[in-house]
DNA sequence: CTTTATCCTATTGTCAGACAAGTAAATTTG
DNA sequence: CAAATTTACTTGTCTGACAATAGGATAAAG
């Protein structure tokens, strides 16, 4: 006989198993003790090792607590999950679900030969050619994001971003689904305004603003787009789970 | 006969594991493929079931790719596991990792009474007293930090703080062994040096300063600290892996 | 000889069932 | 009534198995 599940989409059993606990937290209050292990797993047809494997990367990020001979419970957490930096989404994924209405303002498109620091970091040859898109992120009729991408040679064009861009490369190429992305390395820095920069998002030279440098990396580890962003400090909330070493 | 290991000192059998793994992916070049579940779990020690829920928390961040059939292998990280804004430690744990010198100029301690922000914030009674530690974080004869933690009542008194005080609450509370610490939820923000900081660290009112917010939790679920940390941008480096969602 | 299809083997993915160990409440005992 | 014991339930770990996948080796077809 076979106990095996088969898969039906190409979403795999551990995934879809994610999404659903996500879910299942996060409608539990802070403090609840979750089902016990074989019953969740029970409901939610799955072996109780897959679940537990699930379980940890949740415990990993401080969502729940377990404890031996007690139980599992949910910690407090106000949408981790969403505003998390730990996961990687573009703005308009974010302030969409909040409700918010993002436009762009401001696109430039070219092509930039790498030089050394540039090949060096994106991993390609010096000279090679680059794709560079700039552009300012308006949210609620105010800037509030100037974001800087450099992709490397063949994964878009400019054909790519002419149509229907809405402003996010993440989310231009996730929609193709090609190549598949894995994850971004993402440095966090206080940085004052360019004086370029401070023009098109309506601010002063020299004021502050929160930088990300990030550089993103599809499954097979291959470093894909280099991504500087400026955010104006307050609009964004930036958070972290920090966990305790050892 | 008794397949089970037992739990000699107070680390888990999956805390000892993860620091064991973090040293093998550490020790791997990237690109190349680890041993096999089952030869890497009878090297270890341990069940391929508990080898493998230590697994996803490493996929989960980013440092291994596993493939069906084919094996798991390692991503290339440079150090994630130390510089990694996802591990909670004190900037003195940091600089001595790397064989930097720190010292503690200016010290302050008093108690506060919390107004109703505070006591919102750390979960306890307005008009209850915490402590509060301000101090300047010189490293290399520069400063480059300033600290300020907010302690809930009961936790440490000025005696602890006085006697060979380094400037880390967290190694103090670590040392200490309660409470069992868990995580913290950091808030990253960019922030003009207010005037008062700006004197400590010897620059400009206005200045740009790197602004981390965190309330630290104990296992409990309870909130310990609140801590703010302003940066000299450029000393230190904060990364975080951030994961495409689904 | 080249190309294509098939088989083989090693690896990760998932499962079922068991026992160990810790915790809290119920029960028994003094 | 208080302390000790039992009991029931939970997470922690182990074992051994089979499914699914990918890549190389091998055989068959052209």
């Amino acid at each position: 006989m076979n106990h095996q599940q088969p898969n039906y989409d190409n979403l795999s059993l551990f995934q879809k198993l994610q999404q659903e606990l996500a879910r299942i937290i996060e409608e539990t209050p802070a403090g609840e003790r979750l089902q016990s292990e074989p019953e969740l797993a029970a409901s939610l047809g799955v072996s109780r090792a897959t679940l537990r494997e699930a379980m940890r990367s949740f415990e990993g990020q401080g969502l729940i607590r377990r404890r031996q001979g007690v139980g599992t419970f949910v910690l407090d957490h106000r949408q981790n999950i969403e505003t998390g930096l730990e996961v990687l989404e573009s703005i308009e994924t974010q302030a969409h679900r909040v409700g918010l209405d993002v436009k762009m303002g401001y696109l430039d498109i070219n092509k930039v030969k790498s030089d050394v620091d540039l090949a060096k970091k994106l991993g390609i040859n010096q000279d090679e050619e680059a794709i560079r898109v700039s552009r300012v992120i308006w949210v609620a009729d105010r800037p509030v994001a100037f974001l800087v991408d450099t992709i490397i040679p063949g994964i878009l064009d400019e054909k790519d971003l002419s149509n229907g861009f809405t402003g996010s490369v993440l989310d231009l190429i996730i929609k193709r689904g090609k190549p598949e992305l894995s994850h971004s390395k993402t440095e966090v820095i206080a940085s004052p305004a360019p004086s370029e920069i401070a023009k098109k998002m309506q601010i002063q030279r020299g004021d502050v603003l929160l930088k990300l440098d990030a550089l993103l990396f599809d499954k097979t580890g291959r470093m894909i787009d280099y991504s500087q962003s400026y955010f104006i400090p307050g609009f964004m909330k930036f958070e972290v789970i920090r966990s305790i070493g050892k």
